[in-house]
DNA sequence: CTCGTCTCTGATACGTTGTACACAAGGCGT
DNA sequence: ACGCCTTGTGTACAACGTATCAGAGACGAG
């Protein structure tokens, strides 16, 4: 479709994965830009200012380059985003390879969840490719419950089941407390009596009567780290259950 | 800042909410915009082509407008995912009341994936605040929950954690659906052997040795029911055991 | 019937975004 | 020293979200 007369050099070979790419030693001469300083300069915007900052544009100013600078490295924004997420995920310590099986998976989960919370960007970011650091977490996952002798589907179910539960844990969190940042609202009593004006509306509506009546009563609907651990410990107890210790 | 000087009739009023908006009767004369005609464009358009091609521009194409009519009906583009979200959480058929907790749990976690599978674009959308057909789902859960003789802050967090696992596993599901769609695969045949590329690559770097292996070995990969259900069960387990039955 | 008014829609326009394309600059092997 | 290949620049365009204002059509009052 294009260089129709030209030459085609390498045109069309077959598509090399971001991180294949990247690998390769570094064949090019006097480099100002790199993956690294990239990444870095993507991560701190979002960190600091919302995914949403995150432009090629602004990327570009940060690094003090041309606009178009970063195309040499990742073939578009969504690679980019690739590429920021595998950033994120580096800096995620693995547990040691000689805890109970339960504990390794039980730290990682709330390291996993420490990180996204620390990035609540990389939540609503990751795809369905895993990057390389991200697939650490599996492998050690998988590392941690490969004495316990569960068949392969068995131990994949674990992990993915765990992943699931901190992913969308961690997600309800980050919309649970951007919905209170959202407003003026900084600390939870002035959020709780008012709440939203708009859930407050929905629940004069009356047509949510238990929920409204738990949201009264509750008395830790602040305390997210005990949530999570709660329903991390669910999980955790079904698997041993479910799975003979 | 507008409307300086004439008359602010009802200028700087509290912000009403999208939904309350809504329920008041109607005071409009000729109507050929509704807000359910707009949310069913939307949502078919994004169910057809994917949630990008969602484009207000494009959604007057299709309800033959221009393309700002929409905006006397929603703020802006966030209230119109508002609205698509609701608008798929309304064809969510809630479990009967008389059923055992477990069974509506389970039921409710079924039906919530079959709902967000059939519009994917619905999971990487849903926010913070709740739509009110999204707090339907809380309510039915906290009602089944309700002869149980659970504290407030014990059911809440029951449901969070169902809810953090469906919303979760479900995404993993969507993404690795997408993953394998994107290539030309139609066949899992295909996707076994050749995997994606660059999966293949990593593999192939040797760093994932038991990732490697029990991908290998797993037999079931294909089967995301099953996987589903496995981990579903086990977190019903968990809460059962961690509650007492 | 007429008219003022209120609500809904159309037209136009602006700033921002992702990115294609062609060109310039500078180190390395020979 | 020369050319080549990699890297960064400049310019440009289509598409997007949305502000603003003007026009159109139905209702209530007279």
């Amino acid at each position: 479709m294009l260089a129709q007369e030209g030459k085609p050099p390498s045109e069309d070979e077959e598509r090399v994965s971001l991180w294949e790419r990247l690998d390769r030693p570094a064949p090019a001469p006097r480099v100002t830009l790199t993956p690294e300083r990239i990444a870095t300069a993507a991560v701190g915007i979002a960190d600091a200012e919302g995914i949403d900052a995150v432009t090629m544009r602004r990327l570009a100013t940060e690094l003090g380059v041309a606009p178009m600078a970063a195309y040499r490295y990742v073939s578009g924004k969504d690679e980019l985003l690739e590429l920021m997420v595998d950033f994120v995920y580096a800096e995620l310590k693995l547990p040691d390879g000689d805890a109970d099986w339960r504990e390794a998976l039980r730290t990682l989960a709330l390291r996993i969840r420490e990180v996204l919370l620390t990035h609540p960007w990389v939540a609503r970011v990751s795809w369905g490719a895993p990057t390389p650091h991200q697939l650490a977490v599996p492998e050690s996952a998988l590392a941690a419950l490969d004495g316990v002798g569960l068949d392969a589907d068995t131990a994949m179910a674990v992990c993915t089941t765990v992943t699931a539960y901190v992913h969308g844990a961690v997600d309800l969190e980050i919309g649970q407390t951007r919905m209170l940042r959202v407003r003026g609202w900084s600390s939870r009593e002035e959020a709780r009596s008012g709440l939203a004006s708009q859930m407050a509306w929905l629940m004069n509506t009356g047509r949510y009567p238990k929920y409204n009546r738990y949201i009264g009563e509750a008395t830790r609907k602040d305390d997210l780290q005990w949530q999570f651990e709660t329903g991390l410990d669910c999980v955790l107890d079904g698997i041993a259950a479910r799975l003979g210790v």
